[in-house]
DNA sequence: TCCTAAGCGAGACGGTACGTCTTGTCTTCCA
DNA sequence: TGGAAGACAAGACGTACCGTCTCGCTTAGGA
């Protein structure tokens, strides 16, 4: 692929994150973008179908990141309760070491369309995760699987924005304890009476 | 208040809602309201700032009606395990009674001011309910109040998305007995080591 | 008729006749005149059909008031030369004593409706006069008669709009002097060769 | 310039000028317009600040068509009688030729702007010829020199209105003669006592 | 080394939605 | 009970974006 087109597509990325940051997501405008990049109408349109397209590619590395740091979880050995969730530590030190850019992802300025594509990417993680759960452990298998994702990753999502919201006095460590502390009861006791 | 003042609300309301769920908040133009509620631009925009405006307006009657529910629950004696989050059957019994509605508020065509609307007004039912809790039972003190209320409510929609999307083959109770097997061990059980 | 009628309407004129003064008859916008004399909208409908009916029905008072010089002049004896187009100088004076009217009405911000107007008043006391000079004078009747009725109204406003332009540095005697020197030759001299 | 955007003014003009032949300036929308041309609401915008801007630069071309005759008459011999006012045939012509254009621009449905538009480009043409007129015929300097042309332009018009009126049972070589007959004596017999 | 296809910026363009403004009609309410 | 207040439908306005497109200029990468 021609050097250019690289060249380009960052130009893009960064204008688009740096935006994000100023006005949030849904304010941004494709010549806004345009501007910042130094990039042609034509250009952009020919690269991406979108603003969300845009965004979405961006996305992807921070799946890669997180899908690492998940498989080296999985690989070492210990029960759910320790190693379960693999990622979520990562998480929350990528989201405390990029603060500006999470804000914008899931703050108050955020969108839809950023919303459902990082849900999306963790309900991936998670549901790989509690793949190796449930035939080693006592399984939350009476649950429905699906009801049990949406609630990890809504549950995660909430703890980060509420985190992000409090100015993050905790320490990413801190913030994915609590997470951790509400959300692992909920898939390991399910054999408790409530 | 003139009498005529109601008329064209309710019929913006209900053409809103009408709109909602045949395109989805985001894809409603305002023009399509009008013409589908026969009312004049102007008149709109006499009433309601916007949009969202004409929305949220609207999303007052769901708040009224769930707040009634919790406090004929906080009434009722009981364990916090039987009585606490007392709205919650009531709700998904309203989430399956205007499925369609729903669906349109949380499903994939919803917009962000329609979640961070719904969102306040559930936060505000599972703070009143928390408040009755701290005092009385083991409690979840240890855990900052908000980071609980934002769990609790993102746990809440994530089960309302997930049961929606499934297309309802459970019962309301069922819904809502798996949202309180899944929160409620984590409000309750805080003093259990991890 | 009631005399709270006559008290509106008056109100409205006045309001409208202010109003042009300050922003042109163009720009008055009939909420603009409504506010101004305390006027409800229903009721200004009530007794005009619109905006330029109150204007009309305000130029009827001019009207009356040329037609009575007109037939002063007319019962004088003397030549059209000096007898002929009679109000004219009374018109240059009453132009000069309601200048910021006059402006409104003829200057730059004006409207059609109004120039229409002015200009059918005009005509017919124009017309008016050129009918007692075909047969004592002598004639310019071998020119249509009504090209030199406009001719005359054109001139008239012209000089007019001239003089208000230039701030009024003459006198209502001297612009008088300036409207008849150019436009009774062409009506007095028919005869001459061109 | 791009090849295209005149294309895009040749469509907004022809369709103005149709447009107002149909109902009048004042009664032509921005929308109809643009419908009639196929144009874009923002390419019509980028081009033209509104109706007005449009027209203006519409009546351009009738000025310049009007000055290469001005300047051929001036070109020629002879006394002002003969050659002043030079434009004039021609502009009847023009009329003539375009009459219906000319109905819209100068009849009842026309606009203020169109008016003060044409009086403008008629003003300076009548300038310039009374320009040749003072140093070498006998003047009417003894007469404000903007009085004249104003009293011109307006007899002008005056003249052209009310032949448009009669249905141009008269051609344009008649008109014009009357038009000179009326406003000739009065700008070369300055000097005959009054 | 040339030269040719591609990448690119610039921006014109047709659309569509917005929120504002004004008009003339129609309804309510109050004195 | 008649007029003032003002709600209303209609629709034009000028602005802001969008996604498509055409245009030349520049520049890589194969001949």
């Amino acid at each position: 692929m021609d050097r250019r087109v690289q060249r380009t597509r960052d130009m893009l990325h960064q204008a688009l994150i740096s935006l994000m940051i100023e006005k949030g997501y849904e304010a941004v405008t494709v010549q806004d973008i345009l501007d910042r990049a130094n990039v042609g109408r034509s250009t952009f349109y020919t690269h991406y179908v979108g603003k969300q397209d845009l965004l979405i590619s961006g996305l992807k590395n921070l799946s890669k990141h997180l899908l690492e740091h998940q498989r080296a979880a999985l690989a070492s050995k210990g029960s759910f309760r320790e190693t379960g969730l693999g990622f979520s530590l990562a998480l929350f030190e990528h989201v405390h070491s990029h603060r500006n850019v999470y804000n914008a992802i899931v703050g108050r300025q955020s969108g839809t369309v950023v919303m459902t594509e990082l849900r999306a990417v963790l309900a991936d993680l998670v549901r790989n995760d509690l793949k190796t759960l449930s035939p080693n452990e006592r399984s939350s298998s009476d649950l429905p699987r699906n009801a049990v994702v949406h609630f990890v990753v809504g549950a995660l999502i909430s703890v980060i924005t509420w985190w992000l919201d409090e100015r993050s006095k905790l320490s990413p460590a801190e913030a994915d304890a609590i997470f951790r502390r509400l959300t692992l009861p909920a898939i390991l006791n399910q054999g408790r009476p409530l």
